[in-house]
DNA sequence: GCATGATCATGC
DNA sequence: GCATGATCATGC
């Protein structure tokens, strides 16, 4: 495109002002020698040419002069009209041995990552790559982002913890908030070594985390979004989970019917937990997962009811899945090891005394990687196996018996129906052995209330926060 | 009483 | 109209 310009020397007006002149073109449009792009080739063609730039892995970023790495990266239009990121950004690749001794400011993701220019690309399933429009430029200088920052650089401090203790086979997306250590390598088998630990562990990069990326894109009409009015000060200090449980923590033992008076709540929904731990962090009419952290952060708040007899009555359930669609996919990049792999959930408990149901504190949880690869894997896939075979209905009648796995069968979840009624109904790709039907019963995946249980008792055996 | 199947309530 | 979070109902 511009041939006389050298990328590396470029400064940051530069950039930027080239980069807006690429906005709304399609790549084809940009593309003047008629290469085609690969997977992933996104990003070097760009660089070649828009900046004239010779992709390269340096540590150093892209645009030497500017100390500002270029990144491109899908989104996706919803039906609702708004666009989502389509997938994390994938920044560089962390080499366990360098980072163990490295501060947050001498890390390989600070000296390469503190300034991004992001170019955002529509991506459209049915056309060439080569005609998705580029939408949208975005000049990033964490610097400037104070509150992002803090809880960046903490997020760091979590995976640079478990380096350092020789876990890094561990590490799972969601243990952070923002930044994460994705899996990045040609398959699970690609495998590094690591310092203070004999085992060996995935590579991994750097990545920001696609409702990170969503709302990066989607930040302009921000009034619709709240920020939770963080204290910066109390952030660094005490991050963000424990900045949440210390505040929450005022309202230890009271009862729920206690707390609606004290915040003059009037819904009676199914929701109103949600609706008082809103208000015990000083949320006005606002939904806890629609302020900025949240949505970030991708943090899912859960209830859960822990009853007289110290049991959790109820299994969680999660979202339905197709019947056609999980057939096609392999574990590593299924939705559900995807999903609890990247997803944080903020459990809430309440403990049920006489008539009234007293709240207990909040805490964060992430699956452990252990049990995602392990018993959750032997659930999916199980269920994978049984729709393969159209082995489903075990007997049919007013109450339908079916062959998933149940909660008996593993400790940790179970595949029951999730629909409206039972005539709301998935297709199956293969009819089903007995009863010959094509369809059957929504099904979704649950959390067994044994497994909750175990997690709550552990979560809450400490009282020091 | 528990495990599993069935369905409700809300919000977008 | 449907996804999502949550809870109710039935049968062993």
């Amino acid at each position: 495109m511009l041939n006389n310009i050298d990328g590396s020397k470029l400064t940051i007006q530069e950039i930027c002002e080239i980069g807006k002149s690429i906005l709304n073109k399609s790549f084809r449009e940009i593309n003047e020698d008629g290469s085609i792009i690969t997977k992933g080739g996104f990003g070097h063609f760009i660089e070649r040419h828009v900046y004239n730039i010779t992709p390269n892995s340096d540590s150093s970023p892209d645009f030497k002069l500017a100390k500002t790495e270029l990144k491109v990266t899908p989104v996706r239009k919803l039906k609702n009209g708004t666009y989502s990121a389509k997938e994390r950004l994938v920044l560089n690749i962390i080499n366990y041995h360098e980072e163990l001794n490295k501060t947050f400011y001498t890390s390989s993701f600070w000296s390469k990552n503190s300034i991004l220019y992001i170019f955002f690309y529509l991506y459209q399933p049915d056309i060439s790559n080569l005609d998705y429009i580029i939408l949208k430029d975005l000049l990033i200088d964490f610097q400037e982002l104070k509150t992002d920052l803090t809880i960046i650089k903490r997020d760091w401090e979590t995976i640079h913890k478990k380096i350092k203790d020789g876990r890094a086979h561990e590490i799972s997306e969601a243990d952070t908030l923002y930044l994460a250590a994705c899996t990045k390598g040609v398959n699970s088998q690609s495998l590094r070594t690591q310092p203070n630990s004999p085992d060996r562990a995935k590579q991994r990069a750097y990545s920001l985390k696609p409702s990170y990326m969503t709302r990066l894109f989607n930040k302009e009409p921000i009034d619709k979004y709240i920020d939770m009015m963080v204290d910066g000060v109390e952030l660094e200090k005490l991050g963000f989970e424990n900045l949440i449980v210390n505040r929450t923590n005022k309202y230890l033992n009271k009862s729920q019917s206690e707390l609606i008076r004290l915040f003059n709540i009037s819904s009676k929904s199914k929701n109103l937990n949600e609706l008082i731990l809103s208000s015990m962090l000083g949320l006005k009419n606002t939904k806890i997962s629609k302020t900025e952290e949240f949505l970030k952060a991708n943090i899912i708040p859960k209830t859960i009811r822990l009853e007289e007899n110290n049991k959790i009555k109820e299994h969680m359930s999660f979202n339905t899945f197709k019947f056609t669609d999980i057939i096609e996919e392999t574990w590593e990049d299924s939705y559900l090891r995807d999903y609890f792999e990247s997803t944080k959930f903020m459990f809430s408990l309440f403990e049920k005394q006489g008539n009234d149901y007293f709240f207990r504190g909040v805490r964060f949880w992430n699956m452990p990687i252990h049990d995602i690869d392990n018993n959750l894997h032997d659930v999916w896939h199980e269920t994978v196996n049984l729709i393969k075979q159209g082995k489903i209905i075990k007997k049919s009648g007013k109450i339908t018996r079916n062959f998933f796995p149940k909660a008996t069968d593993n400790p940790v979840a179970h595949v029951r129906p999730h629909a409206k009624n039972k005539a709301d109904v998935y297709p199956l790709p293969v009819p089903d052995q007995l009863t010959k039907s094509t369809t059957f019963t929504k099904q979704s995946f649950w959390l067994n209330n044994s497994y909750i249980l175990k997690i709550i008792n552990h979560l809450f055996s400490d009282n020091s926060n």
